[in-house]
DNA sequence: GCGACAG
DNA sequence: ATCTTGTCGC
């Protein structure tokens, strides 16, 4: 585990965070199309809050992309660095997550986040932002639709329908398990969509949330309750 | 102007 | 995100 600290040059309110996002958009990599699911390494990062101690937690796992074992955990405890704002998730989330993933010792292969990548006003979510700052190959994976709009995808598993901002296709809307509420895909950096919803899929063979997500984020609460006590 | 809004 | 246990069902 690690203790980090936010970056002096960390944004320090929404105007600041917006420019940032400005200038950091056009580094996103769309046009690769990442690892190939199944193979490799795959890293789960998530975030949890104690926003009355000032607390925040991020953890990371690392998996095995074709067994789904864990290879290797990290998390890491710091300050909360930004208020929840819609669209400037990745002022709140990555300076911990950074520094949980530079205590790995395996390279992480894969990233996969809570949240967004291209959906995101500015097509630049948290999974985007964690890509450009880390040249990592990240994909988002949601469980909400945030602002954005669908159509229902078939009732089984693999089905998906465009998670639409307007007429764009910013990520899609994939059902992981039959039946059940589908998680939102989108591409941070790296990896086409059409991949990146193989891997969610890859990493779903029994719960909605990809095993990465779970994993994340349970250490996460642990290492918060941990933080707390 | 008001409400909605990833985590 | 977070407040929060057991319980019904496949």
């Amino acid at each position: 585990m690690t203790i980090n600290r936010t970056p002096a040059d960390w944004p320090a309110d929404e105007k600041e965070a917006l420019a940032v996002q400005d200038a950091l958009r056009g580094r996103v990599v769309l046009d690769e199309a990442g690892p190939p699911p199944g193979t490799g390494l795959v890293t789960g990062v998530d975030v949890a809050y104690d926003d009355d101690r000032d607390l925040v937690a991020a953890a990371a796992v690392v998996l095995d992309a074709r067994t789904l074992d864990v290879v290797e955990e990290a998390t890491a405890v710091g300050r909360v660095s930004f208020p929840y704002v819609p669209g400037l998730l990745a002022f709140r989330e990555l300076p911990t997550v950074l520094a949980a993933l530079d205590s790995l010792t395996s390279g992480p292969g894969l990233v996969v986040c809570d949240g967004y990548g291209r959906a995101h006003p500015r097509r630049f979510g948290l999974a985007s932002h964690l890509g450009v700052l880390t040249g990592l190959p990240v994909i988002g994976v949601a469980k909400n639709p945030f602002t954005f709009t669908y159509e229902q995808p078939g009732e089984r598993r693999g089905a998906s329908a465009p998670l639409l901002a307007g007429e764009e296709e910013v990520g899609r809307a994939l059902r992981t398990r039959d039946g059940v509420k589908p998680v939102f895909v989108s591409v941070g950096h790296r990896v086409t969509l059409d991949n990146a919803c193989a891997h969610t899929l890859a990493l779903t063979p029994r719960y909605r949330l990809p095993e990465t997500t779970r994993h994340a984020d349970s250490l996460c609460r642990q290492a918060l309750q941990e933080a707390s006590a």
